[in-house]
DNA sequence: CCCATGTAATTAACGCGTTAACTACAACAA
DNA sequence: TTGTTGTAGTTAACGCGTTAATTACATGGG
């Protein structure tokens, strides 16, 4: 229960903004972590993005609709397939960073950069034990 | 992020038990606020149940058809709707809540009755910064 | 009384999580 | 080569969260 709350809590601060640029908070993982590694092969963005496949084929179809993504087989193996970040999602990605870190450092502030080291590392503790 | 994940992993110890009587997580939060108020005014229920006011139509229009909980309007106020909960939903909270408790115990003695209580200490004034 | 405003609940629309079923392709043995 | 098993993605179905619009009723001013 608590977790849910301090989870919306959070994303409150974040979704304005994705909203404003109409993106989901999940496209904006997606997006994200293929800002970062460039291509991707399917599963392991879900993986990394923490997605499930079936939400990430629907968030690939909404992407690559508005050209932030291109879509590829894999040579080699029909089944992969092998997502890339094109130039539009690489500008979105520029453009909001830099409000993403302002509200990210604010949270931190307010709440205190040692309260939220140990928070992760308590729900890290969690994660772990219980998986 | 971490907060996501902490949730889904402490909520797929009690799902199976949820699943194996038909009854979802959220069903199972207003029938157990039911439980213990015995009649409750929508408006307060989904308050207390952590439950959006159109989550909690869909979840009454189920409860309801399942003679788990009975709806009436409030004399005086045709608007308000009153909740209360049904012999059938009683039971199934009487047959579920030992199963309930020993998930939690174990959860807790897996974690750490200490951390435990650090950690909700933690959510809530992040809860309460933020909001 | 009548109308405007406010409040409680519902409905609608969209996206995601979850599970299960299904399709497409690969790998491997007979 | 063919058939079986396994793997990667997709589709489908259902429920909830979220926002906005709508309905039903209440309340207070004219």
């Amino acid at each position: 229960m608590a977790l849910l709350h301090a989870r919306e809590a959070v994303m409150a601060r974040f979704r304005p903004m994705l909203a404003a640029h109409d993106v989901t908070e999940q496209q904006w993982r997606v997006l994200r972590v293929l800002s970062e590694a460039g291509s991707v092969e399917a599963t392991e963005l879900a993986d990394r993005a923490s997605v499930l496949p079936p939400s990430l084929t629907r968030i690939i179809k909404a992407l690559e609709g508005r050209k932030f993504i291109t879509r590829n087989k894999a040579e080699g193996d029909g089944r992969r397939v092998i997502l890339t970040i094109a130039p539009a999602g690489s500008a979105l990605i520029d453009a909001l960073s830099p409000e993403r870190r302002v509200i990210y450092d604010d949270i931190e502030q307010r709440f205190g950069h040692e309260k939220l080291e140990q928070l992760l590392d308590l729900l890290e503790t969690l994660i772990d034990g219980e998986s």
